[in-house]
DNA sequence: AATATTATGACGACTGGTCTACATATAATA
DNA sequence: TATTATATGTAGACCAGTCGTCATAATATT
């Protein structure tokens, strides 16, 4: 389901996720959409009536679902939660170095240039964002952590990633990603102290 | 030297800074700026001859140092890095709420959309960062904490706040910065547990 | 009076998102 | 098979808006 067949539909919300994530949603304009999927400008409706605010929905629903593919598939494999961060630490860090910078979390940008002023773009990041919550809250669960302080600590954990990896971005470094993950790790195995 | 006099130039900068924040870089035109600050269209070039770019630097730092400021203050009178942050998370709070949500960090949006492709914003933005990062290490220098430590956690707070702030705004409730707040206070009063 | 500094708004080249009208392909019906 | 019907894809016009430049006017400073 991640990725799908190559309809000229899901080349225009792929090709618009990518280039929001790295100019954010003003800085692209449709043409540039259109030009890096290779369909052509009438198509566009066609497709997405709402016109650019569906294709940001769109893109931000579709980003985020991979994200949170991610998220799932570690979170079966991992040995932990403190495992879990450790291990999508080294992806973020690969995948940010593999872009210069340029690729952040798909999402962010898009959504603070757009809350609270587009309802449907706004709609589709709160369902992301309650998505990886719930895995997060699943993986903490199965770690026996107390009922009360799942939700918190998942939470916690999204803004802490989501802040790390913008700071990362800005600064051009890894380095606040590794700082941040260090400080939720002692909080996910406190025996280690 | 925050509410500086009212010039021509000022005008300029704090109308952009307001709208940056709350419609992003690119979503905010020369139009915009002008109209808000009632200054002419050539006056804009005279004193920014960098163009929106400039503008945005000059945002960037201005809006950053007022908050380095706010950071400072309240530093000086809290007791010890956990009450600093609740009380930070107080004024947090009064913010959002009273802007339905709509100004959220003043800076990261501008500095996600233009990261790294405007090194002036770029720039402005990094050494605002640094700045925020001194008042915290400071903080947790003056409360003992170990020093190979307080560096990775000034990061873990700002990045913590930076992350909660983005979700409290995209999902409308300041709930995700309570939780937050309470995992890094956590962390820096070990002795409550 | 002569010279900097500050301030101005019209202009141009271009891009923004949106729309209407048209062409083709696939499928359903008669 | 012939004829609709529906889905898919295309082309370009449209105007408000984008940023930046410029020649000029008003004001300060010497």
């Amino acid at each position: 389901m991640a990725i799908e067949k190559k309809s000229q539909r899901d080349s225009l919300i792929w090709a618009a996720a990518k280039l929001f994530r790295r100019q954010g949603y003003s800085g692209t304009g449709l043409r540039d959409i259109l030009a890096a999927s290779g369909v052509a400008r009438g198509s566009l409706y066609h497709y997405f009536p709402g016109g650019k605010e569906q294709i940001g929905a769109a893109a931000v629903t579709a980003a985020g679902g991979l994200v949170t593919e991610t998220f799932a598939e570690l979170a079966k494999q991992a040995d932990g939660p403190a495992d879990f961060l450790r291990c999508y630490t080294a992806l973020l860090v690969r995948w940010l170095e593999a872009s210069d910078f340029q690729d952040g979390c798909p999402i962010t940008t898009t959504l603070l240039e757009t809350t609270p002023g587009s309802t449907a773009i706004g709609d589709a990041g709160r369902a992301v964002f309650a998505d990886w919550g719930e895995v997060m809250a699943d993986m903490l669960a199965q770690a026996d952590w107390p009922q009360d302080r799942i939700a918190p600590m998942a939470t916690a954990i999204i803004a802490g990633l989501e802040g790390a990896l913008l700071l990362a971005r800005v600064q051009g470094t890894v380095q606040p990603i590794h700082d941040t993950v260090a400080a939720l790790c002692t909080l996910l195995e406190p025996t280690a102290a």
